[in-house]
DNA sequence: TAATTTTACGTGCACGTACACAAAACTAAA
DNA sequence: TTTAGTTTTGTGTACGTGCACGTAAAATTA
C-alpha cells in the first residue's frame, strides 16, 4: 500500500507538503505541486480513509424524519430497522443518528417533527416527505445551512435534495399491469380502489395508478378498469358496502390496490367468498404475507424498505466521511414478491 | 464514545491492562480481570475497528475461484463485479483479491485452478465448487490449513463451509412454475429442455427443475410437463431439429428453461415463428433481456449474481478483520425480472 | 542594505488500538 | 533477608493521516 510517506518520499517533500496537495490547501509552490501530483498520479495513491477518519476525529450527527411504524402501517419500520443497521456499522466513524418520528396522516406531527429536527442542528438529513406544502416552507431552514438532505421513498421535485432513493412508482404500477394482465382474459374487469386518505399526500399512489392504467391503455385496451374511493380504512364495514356496491351485477376478474393495505381487499374477498378474483397490492406487511400465503393476493410488489434506509445512511455517510458525490437517483428494485418467494426477502 | 484509555482510568489500570483482557490474552490476574470486564460492561465499551486495523497493520488475502466470464456464458461477469466492488470498499482494511478463473465446462482447468489457488496460500476462499469431485478432493488441502471458505452460487453438501451464498433452488423452480401457472389454461402442456453439458456438474438445474415439478403436481397436475435433453448449445441446428420434433403435432403452451439459456429457446422460437408460448427462463444475461424486451420471454428470474459476489467478500472480509462469524446460508432473493422492472437490476 | 512581510516547506503531535519491551510486584528457595 | 524466578502491570512506539505550529527562504518595503 501506498502512503502519504512514501509519496513524500519519492517527491523529496515532506508529507506536510503531500498532505496540502492532496487536501489542495494553499502554501506550495506551483512547481512542487504539479510535481507531487505526478507522483501521486503514476502510484495511484489514495488517501487510506481508516487512518484519515481516525485522525479527523470529526462526529457527525444524521437526523432521520421519517414516519413513526404505527400497528396500522408497519410499512416505515423496515426503512428504521435498515437505518439502524446502517448506524451500527459506520459508527466507528463518529456518525450518530437521531430519529423524529410523526404521523404520517396527521400534518401537523409532521411540521413538530420537522422543526425539531432543524433545532438539532444535523450535519446532514435523511427524511420521507410526506406532506408536500409543509416540507416547501421547512426546508428552506435546511437550505439556509446547507445542510444536505436525501429523500427516502417519496419522489418530491423541486428540492435540492442530494438525492432520493425509492421506486419509480409509475413504473411499478406498470409492472403491477403486467402481472395482472398475464393472468386475465381479454375482456376482464378491474376496481383500483383507493384509499382517500392517502390521496392527499402521496402522490406515488396517483403515479402508480397511472402507470397501471397506461399498460392496459397501451397494450390491452379491451380491459376495463374502474377506480373506486373509499373514505377510510379503519371502517371495514365502510369498505364492504362500497365494494359490495361495485361488485354487484359485475364480474369483477382483477383487483389493483395501489397502497400497501391490499389485505384489507383481501379480508373483505375471503369474507364474501369472492374467489377467482386475482389480487395485486404493494408492500410486504404481515397482513399482506399472510394473505399472500393462502393465495387469496397473488402478487405484491415490494418496495425493499429496509434496503432504502439502509442506503440511505450509507450514501449519507460516504458524503460526509469521504466526500463521495451520489447519484441524484437511487431508485430501489421492483421486487415482485409471490407466495413462492417471500420468505427470501 | 468510550475508549481503551477511559476504561484504563476508570479502572486504575494501564490500557495494555485493557488490552490483554479485551483480547483474552495471559498475564492478567483473575481479580483485575473480572475489575476490567466489569467496568468494561458499564460503558459497554466496544472497539474501534478503525483504529484496530490501523494498529494491527494485518493485511489479509482472499483467493476467489469463479468461472471466467466468457462469451457464452456472461453470467460470471456479475459477480466478479460485485467481488471487485467490494474488494474496492474494503481495500483500506489491507484485503487483496485475487481471481483464479476456469471454463465451467472442463473440470481439467478447475483443477488447475483451483490448485494454483492452493499454491497461493490465502487467508479466505470464495468459490463456485462447479465439479463435485474435484472439489472433494482439493478442498481438504484448505481443511488442512485451517482456510475459511465460502461457496457462492452452487450449494454443494457435506463440506466445512464458512457459509453458502445462493439461491435456494429448488424454491426458484416452484417460483417459475407458480408463474407458469397463472399464465396458462388448466389443460396445457409444457416442456423443459435442459442442456446435456449443464446435467453433470450442476446439480442446482436438477433441483430447479424438481422444484418447478412438485409445483404442478400439487396444485395442477392436470398439466403435462415434459423434459428434453438437447446435447449441447452451440449447434443451433440441433437444437431446431430437436425442438421441432416435439412440437410437431402437440400444442405446446409453455417453456421452462433451467438455465441461463432461454435465449437459444427464445431464437429458435422466432425463426420457428410460434407464437403463444409462454417461455419462463434464468438469469439477466444480454441476450435474455433481449428477448424479454421483445416479450419473448415472459419472466426471468435472477439470482443477483452481482450480490453474490459483493456479499461474499464482504462476508470473509467481517469474519477476517472483525472475527464476525455469518450465517451458514445467506439465500439471495429470487428476483423476478420482467420487461417493466428490467431496468431497475 | 536592513527590516519586514509573505511564501513555502518541515516537524511533531493527536486520533484509538496492538504489541513488544521494561518495570514492578509477588513467590519461593537459600 | 537476600536472591532468583515468575507473574502481573505499565510504557512507548507504530499504524497513516490531518493539522497546528515553527522556521527557513524568498519577496517586498523602507
Amino acid at each position: 500500500m501506498t502512503t502519504i510517506k512514501d509519496i513524500a518520499k519519492k517527491a523529496n517533500v515532506s508529507t506536510g507538503t503531500v498532505d496540502r496537495v492532496i487536501h489542495n490547501r494553499p502554501g506550495v509552490s506551483e512547481k512542487t505541486k504539479i510535481h507531487v501530483q505526478k507522483i501521486i498520479e503514476e502510484h495511484n495513491f489514495q488517501i487510506n480513509t481508516i487512518a484519515s477518519t481516525l485522525a479527523l476525529n470529526k462526529s457527525y450527527k444524521i437526523g432521520v424524519l421519517i414516519p413513526e411504524a404505527r400497528v396500522e402501517n408497519e410499512f416505515w419500520s423496515e426503512p428504521k430497522k435498515g437505518i439502524e443497521k446502517a448506524a451500527e456499522e459506520i459508527k466507528n466513524f463518529r456518525i450518530s443518528t437521531s430519529f423524529f418520528t410523526f404521523d404520517q396522516f396527521d400534518s401537523k406531527s409532521y411540521v413538530t417533527a420537522f422543526k425539531d429536527l432543524i433545532a438539532g442542528d444535523f450535519d446532514a438529513v435523511l427524511m420521507a416527505p410526506v406532506f408536500h406544502k409543509e416540507t416547501s416552507q421547512l426546508i428552506t431552514h435546511l437550505d439556509k445551512e446547507n445542510t444536505p438532505y436525501v429523500f427516502i421513498n417519496i419522489d418530491l421535485q423541486g428540492f435540492n435534495t442530494l438525492s432520493f432513493i425509492g421506486q419509480d412508482s409509475f413504473k411499478s404500477g406498470h409492472l403491477a399491469a403486467k402481472l395482472m394482465s398475464v393472468m386475465l382474459a381479454d375482456s376482464s374487469e378491474i376496481i383500483i380502489p383507493v384509499f382517500r386518505l392517502n390521496k392527499g399526500n402521496y402522490s406515488h399512489i396517483n403515479d402508480r395508478i397511472t402507470g397501471f392504467k397506461s399498460f392496459f391503455k397501451e397494450k390491452k385496451s379491451s380491459i376495463k378498469i374502474k377506480d373506486i374511493a373509499i373514505p377510510n380504512f379503519k371502517d371495514l364495514k365502510v369498505i364492504s358496502s362500497i365494494l359490495d356496491d361495485h361488485m354487484k351485477g359485475r364480474t369483477i376478474d382483477g383487483i389493483f390496490v395501489p397502497s400497501s393495505r391490499s389485505f384489507l381487499i383481501a379480508e373483505y374477498l375471503e369474507t364474501a367468498q369472492l374467489e377467482n378474483i386475482r389480487l395485486i397490492g404493494y408492500d410486504t406487511n404481515e397482513k399482506n404475507i399472510q394473505f399472500l400465503k393462502n393465495d387469496t393476493i397473488d402478487f405484491l410488489i415490494c418496495q425493499n424498505p429496509y434496503q432504502q434506509g439502509f442506503n440511505g445512511i450509507k450514501l449519507l455517510s460516504d458524503y460526509l466521511v469521504m466526500n463521495k458525490a451520489p447519484n441524484p437517483n437511487y431508485h430501489s428494485p421492483m421486487t415482485i414478491v409471490t407466495k413462492e418467494n417471500v420468505d427470501a426477502f
